[in-house]
DNA sequence: GAAGAAAAAGCACGATCGGTCGTGCTCATC
DNA sequence: GATGAGCACGACCGATCGTGCTTTTTCTTC
């Protein structure tokens, strides 16, 4: 058998310089309207020289999902988890998807967000792998909403799904907004709203007191 | 200047055949993904034959954007407006939005909702068109809470623009799940969420009485 | 610095893209 | 039933798509 591959210092630096600018592409033009000429023409580099980093087109959009996921962990996921556990959290991984999307990290708003939409009829690996984000997104959410309920932070007949299912809500309809009329108020009126759910005062500081 | 077009009623049949599977085919391709090839395959058609109707492609994605917003009339809003007038027609609407799902009317879902998202970063008559859509059935909803305010239906203090974001969070949020899970628990827990956000008992009739 | 491997470019392929043109076929009207 | 306009077709355009194959450049390691 071919011995393992031992990728050379200089690719591996190209190989993430592709796949980030693939992931800022393909919020402007999707997943699938990504074009390896186009991506080529935007690092000043030859078709052949992106494609062979991948083999296949899948294989650059499995990687570039993997990028975004990574990319969405350290902007929305990581400042929400040094918040305090409970009620606060909830409202910062709220706040860090507003700030990620003013901050706007990619011209075409969430990735996922577009991504699940585009790729939802389309079976595959790649689906697949979008998927698995938004679950462990969604599961995330959950387990904040949960462990705020431990600490009586929410009422008690609050339901974790139903309250996880509305907080996507609130997530996706501002997006949408923003991406469609680029207005900051969408995102004010976001986080307006995340407050009011859940009986938070309004803006101020971000860190929650325990009510 | 060349006088007025005399369409045919043998043309107006087939265009409206080819705008009904342009919408189709673009919840699954996206507006931008629908080629003229792929549509006249599907029509049993002529690449040059379907072209002729409209002159340009993004004619054609107008004529698509129309034909869904017919559709999505016809579908979702007719159904909410023959409720009595009020909180009735807030969970009409969104019932109705639901059961357009359920039904499978586009293989993608939402024509919309995906159509916002892709078109976002796409400055031009398409997008304004979606964008104007979009403003149409916000203010429609948001009408719906002000009658139902007007009428006691709903707490004094409530804010029709932020309850209408949350609704179009709502739908938006089913629409996602429901296109990348095909779990119709996803409609079950929107309806359910719909309903207790807005004060109306769990699901049987769909016809409100006044509190 | 020479040898070997990895990276990138160059080139070409079949398919498909949106779009144009010319030619008949078909319907509606007189 | 002739005539003119609308309709649909097939052929074709240049460009771009994803994807291979070959060659050249660049790094790494002895």
């Amino acid at each position: 058998m071919p011995g393992p591959r031992k990728p050379r210092a200089d690719g591996e630096r190209t190989r993430e310089a592709i796949v980030r600018e693939a992931v800022s592409l393909a919020t402007i033009d999707g997943l699938e309207g990504l074009s390896i000429g186009n991506l080529a023409a935007r690092l000043a580099m030859s078709k052949s020289g992106v494609y062979a980093h991948f083999g296949s087109k899948q294989e650059l959009q499995l990687a570039a999902v993997d990028e975004a996921g990574r990319i969405f962990h350290a902007e929305v996921v990581a400042p929400a988890l040094v918040a305090a556990p409970g009620l606060a959290q909830l409202v910062a991984v709220c706040d860090a998807f507003f700030d990620h999307l003013v901050r706007h990290t990619f011209p075409g708003g969430c990735f996922f967000a577009g991504a699940a939409l585009e790729m939802g009829t389309r079976p595959g690996p790649v689906k697949e792998a979008i998927a698995t984000f938004q679950s462990g997104f969604t599961a995330l959410i959950r387990q904040f909403a949960v462990v705020a309920l431990e600490q009586h932070e929410l009422p008690a007949d609050e339901d974790p799904d139903a309250l996880t299912f509305e907080l996507n809500g609130i997530i996706l309809a501002a997006n949408a907004n923003y991406v469609l009329r680029s207005d900051p108020a969408a995102l004010e009126m976001a986080r307006r709203v995340v407050r009011r759910r859940l009986g938070v005062e309004p803006s101020s500081s971000a860190r929650a007191a325990v009510g």
